[in-house]
DNA sequence: CAAGACCTATAGTAACGGCTATATATGCTC
DNA sequence: GAGCATATATAGCCGTTACTATAGGTCTTG
């Protein structure tokens, strides 16, 4: 429609449609990955710190039915991240423990800035916990640099 | 680390179940609320720029289709949100109105904050769109401080 | 004012992630 | 080894967010 504007007061002008459009996209990508990441994650904790990773342990951790375990470890499965030994627990793949190691360093990372950042270990924990699925390797890296030396990330 | 048993490699202890539980929820929810913010935030955008907000625009600028949104205006309508006026676009109410300023300052924040770290404009903007739904009252206070005075952050 | 362009609505489908209820398999204990 | 407790599997339901295909309005323009 672009109606003329005559005595509109200086309308700031939107982004790029298609940079915009592409960011919402890398957001929605991201959001369907953040399941298997955790569920990953967990399983990875689980086995090294001398447990099983059972069903029922990670439906408790998650803080979700024990079916709806049962239904995303058959995704899991199914992606080649995990092998399941009924009433054994669950086990990683090759693939699964890669995953579950780039998982886990970043989680570890972003949840430490956010304390380097001053911000509470509680808040810190909750909201790396969905952070962590949106943080390219980019910001990651600048995670990094600020953990090492607070206050000389971005000044040159 | 806690190497007290015999031969067992010093396997760390995962942390309390109750409270991995409350994060993973935190996060589920975040995740309901995600699309909302997006679309409330979008659609001030698309009034504040002079712009009406049309569903092809909207569709356009979020990378879907033109009947996803329409469906998801349903549920916004439902929410109470925005106003559908056929062919003369969308617009917020009050509440609506109200909930994209705070969504917009905290994006804003979000993604000021990233560049302030380092990081590239681009890679920030890009990481914003998913990272601002994920981001507490208190974070965003902590990045708010580091904006204003980069290094200071973690100081009491 | 009629045609066509454009916008919106609706129908039908699918994947995902959650739930409850219940069946079945396994392991433990006596 | 039988019985019971526990773990897992399965069925069936629902809401959300996407898609395609298509029908139906509205607006603009020749
Ligand atoms: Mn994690
Ligand atoms: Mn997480
Ligand atoms: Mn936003
Ligand atoms: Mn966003």
């Amino acid at each position: 429609m672009t109606r003329s504007t005559v005595g509109k007061p200086a309308s700031p002008v939107m982004m790029d449609a298609k940079s915009h459009a592409a960011g919402f996209r890398k957001a929605r990508d991201a959001r369907r990955s953040e399941l298997i990441e955790d569920y990953v994650e967990l399983i990875a904790d689980f086995l090294e710190t001398g447990g099983e990773a059972r069903q029922v342990d990670i439906a408790e951790r998650l803080g979700v039915a024990q079916p709806t375990v049962a239904k995303m470890l058959t995704r899991l499965s199914d992606e080649g991240l995990i092998v399941r030994r009924r009433y054994r627990g669950i086990f990683l793949t090759d693939e699964g423990r890669a995953l579950a190691k780039r998982t886990r360093e970043r989680h570890h990372i972003v949840e430490t800035f956010l304390a380097a950042l001053g911000v509470s270990p509680e808040t810190a924990r909750t909201d790396a916990e969905g952070i962590e699925h949106h943080v390219s390797e980019e910001t990651l890296a600048a995670f990094k640099r600020f953990i090492v030396r607070p206050g000389n990330s971005s000044r040159e």
